[in-house]
DNA sequence: TAGTGGTCTAGACCACTTC
DNA sequence: AAGTGGTCTAGACCACTAA
C-alpha cells in the first residue's frame, strides 16, 4: 500500500496524462482537496511536491498549480556541426538546432559574455595546459522565447583567438558563422570532436538559471574540438535541462584489427 | 532565506562532501537532531528526504540513514563495440566496459530472458515493421556485484535469428562473443550504429529494479544497429541509472559539401 | 521490546499575488 | 483584504529491523 500522498499524486498524474487537466490549466487548489477529504494540507502538499519534482506541474505562491507545457525533446545530432553550414553559409550550430526541430530563431535568444579567466582543472586538462593558465571563456545562455534551455561555455587558448571577433564580440553568436568560422578564418579548421555526457542533480544556481523544478536533473556535456593535427582548439561545457533534450550519434562500428589500413 | 529544512540539508551535504561523514557511515538519527534543536521531526525528515533525492544518502526503516557509496561514473564509449573484441576474441561489449573501468567481471552478473513478443510502436518503427509484428526480445539485467546498473533489451527480426543461439540461449551473455557474433555467424555483419539518449524520471518499476532513490532519473538509450546494406539487425533499449554512467562519442566533423567524394 | 525511518493530522503562521 | 502555495510544530501512529 503506497502512502496516501503517493496515491493522490498518481491519481492526478494519471489525469494529466489522459488530458483531463490540459497544459496550462490549473490543478485543484490544495485547500479544496483538503476540503474534499483527500487528506490534510501537508498530505496534499506532499503529493503536489512530488508532481512538481516529476516535472508535471509548476506551483507558485499566490497563483496556484498549473500543468506544465510538455515541450517535445529537442534532438541534437552530429549533423549540427556540418562544415557546410558555418563555412559556406552563415548558420551557427544553435540555429541549425532550431531549424531541425521546427522552431524559429529570434534575435536576443542568446546572451554572450567573454572574459579572460584562469583555467579550472577540467579546462586545463582538456587543453593540455597547466592548471591556472589563462584562457578565454565565452559563456552563452540560450533561450527559446522566455524559456532558457541551456548554457554553453567555450574555452579557447589565447594564442588561437587573440585579435579575432571572439574576444572582441559584436552582439549575437560570435558573428557570421559562429566560433568555428572564426577559428577557420584564423587558420584552425576543426576536424574531429569528442562529446562526453553525463547526468546529475542541478545545482541551486543552475536550477534558478534554467527555471528547473526542485530535484530536476541536468545533462552536462563536454565537447572537445580538434584540428586535423590533433590540436585542441575549443573545449566547451554545456549544461542542459535534462528533460528538454535528446542526443543522437551515428558512427561506424570500429575494427581495431583494420586500423592500419584505414 | 532558504527554508529551515533546506539549510539543514545543505549543512549535512557540506559535511558529507568534506568527508566528515564517510561513505557507509550513519548520519545522526532524526530524533537526535530534533532533540538538538534542528527543528521538528517533519522538518528534519524533509531535509533527509532532500538528501536522499539528491543521491547522497539512503534511508531505511529500522536501520537508519547512511552515506551512499559514490561509485565513479562508468564511462561508455564507441570502442566497446570494436569488432576485434567479439569477432576475433570472445569478449562481449559489457565485459569490455568492465575492463575499461577497472572492474572485474564475475559470472552471474547478467541475467537474460528471451521471448517472442509483439513489437511496440517504438520497436516496430526502428525495424521498419508494421506495429504488432512478432519479434524476439532478449532482455538483460546487468549487475555489478549486488548493485544492478542497467537493463538492456535487444529486439531482433525472427528471420535474422531463428535457429541461432540467441533464441535458444545457453546461460551467459548469448554465448561466446555475444549477440553481434551470433549475427555475424548468421551472415549479418554489423557496420553502423545509431545511439540516441535522453533522460527522464524513473518509473516506479525501474526505481525498484535498479535500486534507485525516489526522484532519481534514468537515461534511456536507443541503439539501432545496421549492416553495410542498411538493414536493421538489432534495435536495443537500455535503461541506465543516470547517476552511474557517462557516455563519450568521437566523430569527424561532417562536411555535406564533400559527401559525394567520400 | 526498543529503536529506526515514514506518514498523517490540525492548526498556526509566512510569502507572495491579485483585487 | 482575500486567496494562493510553503513552512513548521507537536504529537500520534505505522512499518520495519534488530536483539
Amino acid at each position: 500500500m503506497s502512502p496516501k500522498w503517493r496515491e493522490l499524486a498518481d491519481k492526478l498524474a494519471e489525469r494529466i496524462k489522459r488530458g483531463e487537466y490540459a497544459p496550462g490549466q490549473q490543478l485543484p487548489h490544495i485547500r479544496d482537496l483538503v476540503e474534499a477529504g483527500e487528506g490534510s494540507k501537508s498530505t496534499v502538499h506532499a503529493a503536489y511536491k512530488a508532481l512538481e519534482a516529476e516535472g508535471l506541474v509548476t506551483s507558485s505562491r499566490g497563483h496556484g498549480t498549473v500543468v506544465r507545457q510538455q515541450a517535445p525533446l529537442k534532438r541534437l545530432g552530429i549533423a549540427r556541426y556540418d562544415k557546410a553550414k558555418w563555412r559556406d553559409g552563415d548558420e551557427v550550430a544553435f540555429i541549425a538546432d532550431r531549424v531541425a526541430s521546427g522552431r524559429a530563431y529570434k534575435r536576443g535568444e542568446q546572451t554572450q559574455s567573454v572574459s579572460r579567466v584562469q583555467a579550472s582543472p577540467l579546462v586545463a586538462a582538456a587543453h593540455g595546459l597547466p592548471e591556472g593558465s589563462e584562457v578565454y571563456a565565452r559563456a552563452r545562455l540560450v533561450k527559446e522565447g522566455d524559456q532558457p534551455t541551456h548554457t554553453l561555455t567555450s574555452y579557447y587558448r589565447p594564442e588561437h583567438v587573440e585579435g579575432t571577433r571572439i574576444v572582441d564580440p559584436t552582439p549575437g553568436p560570435a558573428g557570421k558563422g559562429g566560433g568555428f568560422r572564426v577559428l577557420y578564418d584564423a587558420g584552425y579548421e576543426i576536424d574531429r570532436m569528442r562529446e562526453e555526457l553525463f547526468a546529475r542533480i542541478a545545482s541551486p544556481e543552475e536550477a534558478a538559471l534554467l527555471q528547473l523544478a526542485h530535484g530536476e536533473w541536468v545533462v552536462e556535456l563536454h565537447r572537445t574540438t580538434y584540428t586535423a593535427d590533433g590540436t585542441v582548439v575549443e573545449f566547451a561545457v554545456g549544461i542542459h535541462a535534462a528533460s528538454r533534450f535528446a542526443w543522437a550519434y551515428d558512427f561506424k562500428v570500429p575494427d581495431s584489427a583494420q586500423e592500419a589500413s584505414q
